[in-house]
DNA sequence: GCAATACATGAACATCTGTTCATGTTTACT
DNA sequence: AGTAAACATGAACAGATGTTCATGTATTGC
């Protein structure tokens, strides 16, 4: 009767899910919010202003890195972060108009 | 000197990447592409359209329930799922537009 | 080469999550 | 009251995740 179907392939879904689970920590979301408003920050800079130890902070990183959110870029004694695509960003808009919130 | 924020309070960050790791899965984001092309279903249909065992998806929308995306209206035997804002979509579109996912 | 700065990595551990299986509850029908 | 259908719940367990601490690596300046 109904040819109500799951709109997504299966390897979209996992893919899908893979990477909101990176967004889905508290750090992660503030890093993201933070690159959305300077396109690339150091880890120091993150550091300094997310105050957290520095070696959680590289594990988010990496976790982002990882799942590809973000990209690196090393400059001399620093790494650069940014993200991937910026229209990730989307996500954190719908954290601001959904009530659920 | 850069006056960069977080623009989310602590409260508000923990809030999302609750809410977020309910999205952050196969099935729940399934779940939520359904309620989106079908404002109410059963937990039946949900399991006929998804192929899973009663219990795990039952668990899945307990979970989804008290994590605020889904609410649910017992009618005789069914209980009805819908989603308790429509604009949590906007994520799965987000899903659809980022080159990322 | 040595020290310092900036960042990454790995082990260890506690906690959280996903799944299965067995059982419980609610409603409807006879 | 008894049975079946539809759904929920709880225990148990494996595996994933978050955090800390200690240590490692790359780059710069002396």
């Amino acid at each position: 009767m109904s040819s109500l179907k799951v709109r997504l392939d299966k390897k979209k879904l996992e893919r899908a899910a893979y990477v909101l689970k990176s967004v889905a920590h508290p750090v992660r979301i503030s890093i993201i919010d933070l690159l959305q408003q300077k396109e690339r920050l150091t880890v120091s800079e993150l550091q300094e202003i997310l105050q957290i130890e520095q070696s959680l902070l590289s594990h988010h990183l990496t976790n982002m890195r990882d799942k590809g959110v973000v990209n690196t870029k090393r400059e001399g004694k620093n790494v650069f972060y940014s993200l991937t695509d910026s229209s990730i960003t989307s996500i954190i808009d719908s954290i601001n108009t959904c009530r659920i919130f």
